[in-house]
DNA sequence: GATTCTAATATTGCATACAATTCATGTATT
DNA sequence: AATACATGAATTGTATGCAATATTAGAATC
């Protein structure tokens, strides 16, 4: 999907997985010259990437003022949010009416996952708790689909980043369970209720309380999520 | 929502509205270079510009080969069809939760419009039977809804440019009438079920008939398309 | 005549240079 | 002290140059 520059890619990919991580929190700066030299590259590909991110929401170009997190509003918080309602829904949908046995495999085999880092690692957590949605949107077998849930499971990590308290709107690994279950059952009704459930919790515990924190060094934090090949 | 560069803009939108309009048929190849001296701007814009393009999936871009206009194949635009009933499936539940006034004030209008033209401009004609659909998704008042709409809409002009035989998917203006008249009333399972007929049939005309026609000069294309700025 | 190889051409990938703009700092004025 | 202004530093916007890759054309071979 990403075609546009092989070595570019890198730089996009971690700026990605640190805003999704909370590391590079809502409104920090992100210099083309010191991402670049943090990578290896030049501005030219830094650009790329960043154009990139803008265009999925996750970070703010201004002209001429250069490129930062996004910091979405409330509103647009809210916005979000019913959109994933939407797409999660048709996910729930989808999967519903198709020959559960294989989805349920790799479901269970994806919780186990999750079960197995609960309470160890916190930041792997909130990723593979991100993943258990990407994943039930790649079952349906839409690359359109998978694509925008994806997309939007990032910018509810970034809403996350700016308006939750940190750790409150994880998500719960026994209303993962209870969702694969219904799908197992080929129960839609339920299994879209539990869903919408599952992912209002989250909404509620995220948007209530005011951001926080304070900045960090762009450069450390990016070098952190620098590949081996960097 | 463009805001990595405002000279790139034009040649995006260019690119854009002459791939929709079919204009620039799936498989056109798009150097660099001959689409900057079109715009007069340099192969670094052009570049951009073409990497939007390819993230929304109207464009191909392969690496050291260039960009093109994207080729969907039969099974993405089957995906692609279904993502579009998912969304406008939403639309049409939300509009029919709102105040109706401005709403179908706001339809009626733009039916008009699509009336006025009918038989005279098919392109005009074309352009206006899409943002018909944007519309109604923008009058949700949801911005990305409106987005993935868009974007969507767009991806289904070039399904048709490539399986459609000429004009022969064209939305019909009385159903999009029908379609006002329910949200109107407020009914919401009418006009979903009338949305969902009127995307069938646009998808099923289209679906049905292989690709013909041959390529033309792409900067002789592109000068049509330019604005009265470039 | 078809096919392979080779040289020449064209195109892309990327870094860099320079201009334009913004931002930061310090000075002058009130 | 606060504001306005001016100057220099930093950052972005864009074009261009060079290396790398792909494409084309032509010659040579079968």
């Amino acid at each position: 999907m990403y075609k546009s520059s092989k070595r570019s890619f890198p730089v996009y990919d971690s700026l990605r997985q640190a805003i999704i991580e909370q590391a590079l929190k809502p409104g920090v700066k992100l210099p083309e010259d010191s991402i670049g030299e943090t990578f290896g590259v030049s501005r030219t590909l830094v650009r790329n990437a960043l154009v990139r991110l803008d265009a999925e929401g996750l970070v703010d170009i201004q002209p001429n003022r250069g490129a930062s997190v996004a910091e979405p509003t409330i509103e647009e918080a809210y916005d979000i949010f019913d959109m994933r309602q939407c797409l999660e829904r048709e996910v729930m949908h989808r999967l519903c009416q198709m020959e559960p046995g294989p989805i349920i495999k790799a479901l269970k085999a994806h919780l186990a996952e999750e079960d197995k880092v609960l309470g160890k690692d916190g930041t792997r957590s909130i990723r593979l708790a991100g993943e258990f949605h990407i994943l039930l949107a790649e079952l349906t077998g839409s690359q359109i689909l998978a694509n925008y849930v994806n997309e939007i499971v990032s910018r509810c990590s970034l809403i996350l980043a700016r308006f939750a308290q940190a750790h409150s709107a994880e998500c719960g690994v026994e209303e993962h369970a209870e969702i694969i279950e219904a799908i197992a059952r080929g129960d839609a009704e339920h299994a879209i209720t539990r869903m919408h459930g599952h992912l209002r919790g989250v909404q509620d515990r995220a948007l209530l309380n005011p951001e926080d924190e304070r900045e960090e060094n762009v450069a450390a934090i990016l070098s952190r999520y620098r590949g081996p090949g960097g």
